[in-house]
RNA sequence: GACCCUGUGGUCAAGUGGUUAAGACAUCGCCCUUUCACGGCGGUAUCAGGGGUUCGAAUCCCCUCGGGGUCACCA
């Protein structure tokens, strides 16, 4: 076997599903595993599905991931057109070839006739196959066909017998040849079905593996079927697990996010997401839960690809984010972050060098208990603005106590001295007034910080006030205490 | 319905005939702490069920049940 070559194949109906993410992914990490090469090619045969814009959502998705190809759209190769809608000519040939070998054959009934067929199978309860009527045309009766008007399909013919599908993942799996009928090749507009375009396609384009959804194990016998009719060698194929939702049926918009740019809107990292995949379905030796593209692709092996199909579970997906919010460098996760600060209207958006420095700072001390890109930006918002309400539980807790603004009116006092308003002398001067006056530590802390954020909890209190500011700090501390007499 | 795949805690998941059945998320408790988060320690919880094979089965075989997928001139 030459070097290894797999492909991503997607078809492009609409948004890059997190399942179709997880496949090509693990293509990917395959491919970089051998030192192979990585194709993205684009399944839109049936234009009738085709979807404005799905091609560059599909690619802008893969490439935010951090997916790369060697070949395909944009970065072209030598086995191109990398589109099937641009390969209808090697289609065509090949099926010409079949059809002069006998193992093909026009088909001109009608749908009308295929759907009385099946009726008729229905009523009688034996499965449906196609009934082989077009199976042995004479010369004349096509001719006579084609004078009519009527444009064939043409159907492979099936052959007698078991076909064995060599899978990787499952091992080997047998499929009794009379279970499935004629199938249709080449439809009646002379674009090629799905099963027979991606056989050529994966042989032309020289493929040695096929890794794709499980989903995808029962069409794979008529592709082998293919591609001994056609005197191509068999790629290896891996089927790897479906993504489920958390109630066990197929992914689907009512789950809530299914696409990768659901995700992202979401708050998500990309290398949170690719994280959580690959750990979906695989797993690397030792008990690593956290690791990057890198680390996998050296590790990366179809030989551990779980066999079961495995639900997708936020919860974990929104931990790993919160490592990786935490431990990426600051301005990577500030470069992540700033649609939702924008979004949250922090910071406008054509937003100035002052904003992107403030963004930082508070994005460093904020991020550290903070879970997802939304709920950062949530939790940063009082360092933009001196708008909000003051969190209620907290007000009854702190503010509605005996001397409350007399303790805070101590704290600005203790503030309002200092001279160089650092974290540490800030807390010196709280720590100092708690010493000398036998105020609890917490009688003054969580007021203050209720004070200066309108919320009970947040980074620390001194990295608040500095990140303020001792002006600001000052003018929330009053506003607080004029809020508390006032009650 | 037919065919195919699959079945270890709530979820991900290690495990391939002999283990006290790892680990992670979640959950519960404790600790750390100005709060929250982080972190640390500990707890609850799993081999779908039934038959075999074997001195010995989560691991091998069979059946049942559950879950999923596919049955197009869609991909």
């Amino acid at each position: 076997m030459g070097s290894v070559r797999v492909r991503f194949a997607p078809s492009p109906t609409g948004y890059l599903h997190i399942g179709g993410a997880r496949t090509a992914l693990f293509n990917w990490l395959f491919a970089r595993h051998n030192d192979g090469k990585m194709v993205l090619r684009i399944e839109d045969t049936d234009q009738g599905r085709l979807k404005e814009d799905s091609v560059s959502q599909i690619i802008s998705s893969l490439k935010w991931l951090g997916i790369s190809w060697d070949e395909g759209p944009e970065t072209g190769g030598d086995y191109g057109p990398y589109f099937q809608s641009e390969r209808l000519d090697k289609y065509t040939k090949e099926c010409e070839r079949l059809m002069a070998e006998g193992k093909a054959y026009y088909c001109f009934c009608t749908s009308e006739e295929l759907e009385a067929d099946k009726e008729a199978d229905r009523k009688a309860r034996r499965p449906h196959r196609y009934s082989g009527r077009c199976r042995n045309l004479t010369d004349k009766q096509i001719e006579k066909y084609k004078a009519e008007g009527r444009k064939p399909v043409v159907r492979f013919k099936m052959p007698e017998g078991n076909t064995v599908v060599k899978d990787i993942v499952r091992g080997d799996v047998t499929f009794d040849n009379n279970l499935m009928d004629d199938f249709v090749i080449m439809k009646s507009n002379g674009i090629p079905t799905y099963n027979f375009a991606v056989v050529v396609d994966d042989h032309s384009m020289g493929m040695t593996h096929v890794i794709r959804g499980e989903e995808h194990l029962p069409n794979t016998p008529k592709q082998v079927l293919l591609y001994d009719a056609l005197g191509y060698e068999t790629p290896k194929f891996a089927h790897v697990p479906m993504i489920l939702a958390p109630d066990k049926s197929k992914l689907s918009k009512r789950h809530g996010a299914t696409s990768v740019e659901e995700f992202r809107d979401k708050g998500f990292l990309p290398e949170a997401i690719v994280n959580y995949l690959i750990l979906l379905g695989w797993s690397p030796e030792g008990n690593t839960e956290i690791i990057t593209l890198e680390d996998a692709a050296e590790q990366f092996s179809l030989k551990r690809v779980n066999k079961s199909s495995a639900i997708y579970d936020v919860t974990k997906l929104t931990w790993i984010n919160g490592v990786y919010m935490r431990e990426l460098p600051l301005e990577d996760v500030v470069g992540y972050a700033l649609p939702f600060y924008i979004n949250e209207g922090l910071i406008p958006e054509d937003y100035t060098e002052q904003d992107l420095e403030k963004v930082k700072s508070v994005a460093d001390k904020v991020r550290e208990r903070e879970k997802t890109l939304v709920d950062l930006a949530k939790a940063s918002s009082y360092f933009f603005k001196f708008d909000y309400e003051y969190e209620e539980k907290g007000v009854k807790k702190f503010f509605k106590k005996e001397g409350a603004a007399d303790v805070l009116k101590s704290g600005l006092k203790a503030l309002s001295s200092l001279d160089e308003f650092t974290a540490e002398n800030a807390e010196k001067a709280y720590r100092d007034l708690i010493a000398e006056s036998g105020i609890k530590s917490s009688k003054l802390f969580h007021p203050t910080r209720l004070a200066l954020s309108g919320r009970t909890i947040g980074p620390g209190l001194f990295d608040i006030m500095i990140l303020l500011g001792k002006e600001e700090t000052l003018k929330r501390m009053e506003k607080a205490i004029n809020y508390i007499e006032s009650l």
